[in-house]
DNA sequence: TTTATATATGAATATTTGTTCATATGTAGT
DNA sequence: ACTACATATGAACAAATATTCATATATAAA
């Protein structure tokens, strides 16, 4: 079947579909979250969505380790461990206290632990 | 400086670092959560880790929708959406129901809601 | 069964991201 | 200052993923 250049076809900025509730859209559109805070939301969430910074969580969800121990705890090397840790600061997931040449990690607060646990709820209910 | 060709260096199988604290490990090495169900969570947290699904969370979370309703209210393509929507759907984030033509999409249930509030309560906190 | 419209999806491309390797930084002891 | 060791990080490569485009499926009406 022959199809039109695009070019040829007539510009339509607006939405392509015919089927929108207008009320509806007009009553929500200035609710929804703004791209700024989606952003910044969804960074949080992708954080959590490694395998291995997921197992990083569980540990220290359990007790606070040092960068050597999860290495060693999660079978990991000492490089990969430290990157990933780095992204769970950026998010204010861990925190962290030197103790002489070692560094310990733990949970940043309860909330955290609570956003954690959640998530585990939802993937142990279903 | 030279470096040994790593070949010739002896083959240690075991991990490189010497600063564990054996009996941490061993108390815990069996309490961490299994690789299959980090991945499942990681999933189920990489799915929140993407702001086109936050901002369709974000309006679920607020109103049930028909999927070219999202496609107007988020400005996209409703092949974009849709996409998306089957993405959500995998992790039993979203549930839907047709009428007609229509497929209309709403949050699975009130844990998913909570989950979606502790990240937004989490990113306003700091 | 033909047409119109709402939604779903496979393939392809462009972008993002996790790990490794090499090396830098920081701290303590000699 | 020098050495040892714990941790951090830049660069590069491999793997994962979001959107677009084209098209398929599903429902309803004529």
């Amino acid at each position: 079947m022959e199809v039109e250049n695009p070019k040829d076809i007539e510009q339509n900025p607006v939405c392509e579909v015919q089927c929108v509730h207008s009320d509806l859209i007009r009553t929500y559109v200035n609710q929804i979250i703004t791209s700024a805070q989606a952003n910044h939301l969804a960074d949080l969430f992708k954080t959590l969505g490694d395998s291995t910074r997921i197992r990083i969580m569980d540990a220290l969800s359990k007790a606070e380790f040092c960068v050597c121990d999860l290495a060693e705890l999660l079978d990991m090397s000492q490089s990969a461990i430290s990157h990933q840790l780095r992204v769970l600061r950026n998010s204010n997931l861990v925190k962290y206290r030197r103790e002489g040449k070692m560094v310990y990690y733990s949970l940043d607060d309860d909330h955290v632990l609570r956003l954690y646990s959640q998530g585990l709820e939802h993937i142990n209910e279903k």
